[in-house]
DNA sequence: GTGAATGGTCAATAAATCTTAACTGTTTTT
DNA sequence: AAAAACAGTTAAGATTTATTGACCATTCAC
């Protein structure tokens, strides 16, 4: 689901059927999961554990899922989500300017809390870190290669970042010194003629002149346009 | 400010002071302007500039900016954030259903609209795209290199792929196999020899020893930990 | 129409990166 | 205590990647 490394849910909740039922979800759903049922066991897990994300219940038998809250934004960025039975707006505004990023009340439906999650990752960046998302083209820096409608296309370091180059600016106009002065530093004589080749090994490897999705163009003022076509 | 390419900004707006003054301090910024006076001509901007962010005034002499905002929806997925006068709840939220991003009301500090450009910016990954970042580390895949605390470190290929392993699970344990899984592919042989060396290099070329602010170790498990030691 | 500038392709060379392997010391296991 | 596994360093060779230059076609300017 996520990939190599599995994405690991740190429940605070003293509930242990609750507890139960949501671990048993969300290890279905290809999560790696932590269960601490106090607060102190929690501030033990967070750091041997260095958690993703973070549900949080804000009645804890041994203190304030609030005052813990902005104990956790000492020590980690992950997101966390209060899950609660009030749902008083005060409440809501408390938790999310203690530095919670969303709001749950109970009763949930898992579904929706899992919905939830996967948006708070995602912003958070963990899913999509080291990628450029264009669909149905994603580079991934992390892995070496682009993927264009399903095929796995390797890139060399130079394809990387010149592909990443047009993809981020997509639709604009972009000047072969802007392209140079990105993707390798200060302009040197020979840099036409390095992006030219350059180009050429991107339209062959991405089949861009027949795959129909994206076209690369030069306008012939020393510019390159690289445009979705399809949709 | 921003890089290579400016960022451009769509104005649209029929006060022509209000609309020179705007220009003015967004192009001192280091950003790129086109001013639409008028919808229609807005409309013919948006095709042909593809602005990175829209500032769209909601009494416009040709049209409702909400609805215009809902025809560039179609078009465009630059953030939108709307100037109005009005500051009514229901006409913030009738903005921002139809695809606003923001929404500001007149007289605003533009200093204060400076800052929420840049937050839309920011979340819509313009600035941040092909990027990771955790501070004083910067990994920029599209320069192809490093930034720790202020000094630029170059890479190779594999040596982002490595250390974009690390800070996204900065942290964690990462075993030889999910480092080589995500950074190569399937497993091989010399796995654990070539990490080896890369992580040699690694460490050598950002200093890691004697910077202070990360330590790469090894478990002594076939497993190694990137992490913050200073903060 | 002519010359200059631009764009595309290819192949050869130059440069760099990556991998392998050997050697070492350390820690863990048996 | 000996053996095995793990970790760090280095150098050399193999491989890949990047750059250059030549050639040709097209477009643009004059």
């Amino acid at each position: 689901m996520i990939g190599i490394k599995k994405i690991k849910l740190l429940m605070i909740e003293d509930e242990t059927d609750v507890l139960e039922i949501n671990r048993e979800y969300f290890e279905g759903k290809g999560y790696e999961t932590a269960c601490a049922p106090t607060i102190s066991k929690a501030r033990f897990l967070v750091e041997e554990q260095a958690p993703d994300l973070i549900l949080l219940d804000v009645m804890m038998p041994d203190g304030s899922g609030f005052d813990f809250c902005s104990e956790l934004r000492k020590k980690t960025n992950a997101p966390i989500i209060f899950l609660t039975c009030r749902d008083e707006n005060e409440s809501v505004v408390k938790g999310l300017l203690q530095g919670g990023d969303d709001y749950v009340t109970k009763p949930y439906d898992l579904n929706i809390l899992s919905a939830r999650v996967a948006a708070q990752l995602r912003r958070a960046g963990i899913m999509t870190a080291g990628k450029i998302e264009l669909p149905p083209l994603t580079i991934d820096f992390l892995s070496g290669e682009a993927n264009l409608d399903g095929e796995r296309i390797p890139l060399t370091q130079k394809e990387l970042q010149l592909l990443g180059c047009f993809a981020l600016f997509a639709g604009r106009r972009l000047t072969l010194e802007e392209i140079y002065r990105r993707a390798w530093g200060e302009m040197s004589p020979g840099a036409s003629g390095t992006i030219r080749t350059h180009v050429a090994n991107l339209r062959k490897k991405l089949k861009l002149d027949d795959s129909g999705w994206f076209e690369l163009v030069s306008s012939g003022k020393n510019e390159y346009i690289f445009s979705k076509v399809r949709y």
